[in-house]
DNA sequence: TAGATTGTTAATCGATTAACAATC
DNA sequence: TAGATTGTTAATCGATTAACAATC
């Protein structure tokens, strides 16, 4: 593998996800080779954006022909990562922890949930994906190591979100979601994401009030 | 209200929610005023940056003094539209359908889900949240003209999602969040978010490698 | 007044797009 | 070969940062 000398914008890693899975539905219906202008037109993208974004990782494609389909996707998934399983932890067991413990998405991504944490006694012992019983919030670190857990989600609330992070900091973590709407802090070396849900309805929010304001 | 002329980013649209929620949280304390660098240093970017988003909308600070929290609080949500409530619609009633159905942070902003509907017969009739019970599909059109409905968040499977979008788009729905991990198209008029909590943790395995690498 | 902090302009940085030579 | 499409460079566009005059 090429090493990456000049910076990969974020924004380029987010598209590769999306055109990863434009080759997964390609590659079922049986398509054998696209042009980045196929792809472009799939996700929404411009040609040149397509292949600029892969030329940050090498040279997939093949002049006047296009990509082929099966191969392009193996490349994809292992610039991003997931030509491998990862184990995630969810820490939160509400709604939204359930939820993101039962949600396929992730499973057919090769995210594994394997570990449930909480520190409400009425949710502890309770099942809640996998077979996966909710554990108290203490036992991350151990729980952690003994499962091999390299990512966290975070779903408690607000109040509670710094306080988690630097658990999981502690415990090795690597790479964190946070879904507590919550500005948080992480050491160097700690990968963080922040999804801010009633955030992405306030962009739609201001949008549409520019719009009458037109 | 002063009518903009220049293209507001959307990143900066994103950034007025982090700083409205830290503007709560500092009212809350009972902080009267507060300086662009005060909210820089608690969200995460630079004075700088707080004071060009700012400047997007208007003039909002006292030289010398800085922000009146509760004045700011009220003017940004004012620019993000959330100075009304929103009446919402969530179609797909899963699991991650039915969690985001009971997120309290929706309602904490005055996001209020005003019907759940699926296509699953089993579903149906079942209640979800605020004794909403699920609808079905077909009801779309008919329930967003009577509930006043304007947004929308879809969390039905990936095949599903370009036939929900289209049914929306025809109910007059303006703005869109998708959870569906499916690139779908709209009209112009109609605002779209992508919400892709796969490709959220799949940024963190891309880093998680580099960082390998070095 | 002196110190502090805004609002704004100019400079920098980074990402996207356009264009085209390379080449299948 | 002619047509198609990549990989890459240069041009453009947009967003962030730095600096500072304005002003409380």
């Amino acid at each position: 593998m090429k090493t990456t000398k000049i910076k990969v914008p974020e924004a380029t890693v987010s598209r590769l996800s999306v055109y990863s899975r434009y080759l997964e539905q390609a590659l079922e219906k049986g398509i054998v080779t696209v042009s980045s202008a196929d792809i472009a037109k799939n996700v929404g993208v411009t040609p040149a954006q397509v292949r600029k974004d892969l030329a940050y990782f090498g040279e997939f494609g093949t002049r006047g022909v296009g990509y082929k389909v099966e191969e392009l996707l193996k490349y994809i998934k292992k610039i991003l990562g997931i030509n491998t399983t990862w184990n995630v932890a969810i820490i939160g067991a509400g709604n939204l922890g359930t939820a993101l413990c039962r949600y396929k998405g992730f499973q057919k991504r090769g995210f594994h949930i394997k570990g449930v944490f909480d520190k409400d006694a009425n949710k502890i012992g309770q099942i809640m994906c996998n077979n996966i019983k909710v554990k108290h919030i203490e036992n991350i670190p151990q729980e952690i190591k003994k499962n091999d857990i390299t990512l966290a989600i975070i779903a408690v609330p607000a109040s509670a979100a710094q306080e988690v992070v630097d658990i999981l900091v502690k415990s090795g973590i690597k790479g964190i979601i946070n879904f507590a709407p919550q500005t948080v802090n992480v050491p160097k070396g700690v990968f963080l994401r922040q999804v801010d849900l009633a955030a992405q309805l306030e962009v739609l929010t201001f949008n549409l009030n520019e719009e009458v304001l037109k």
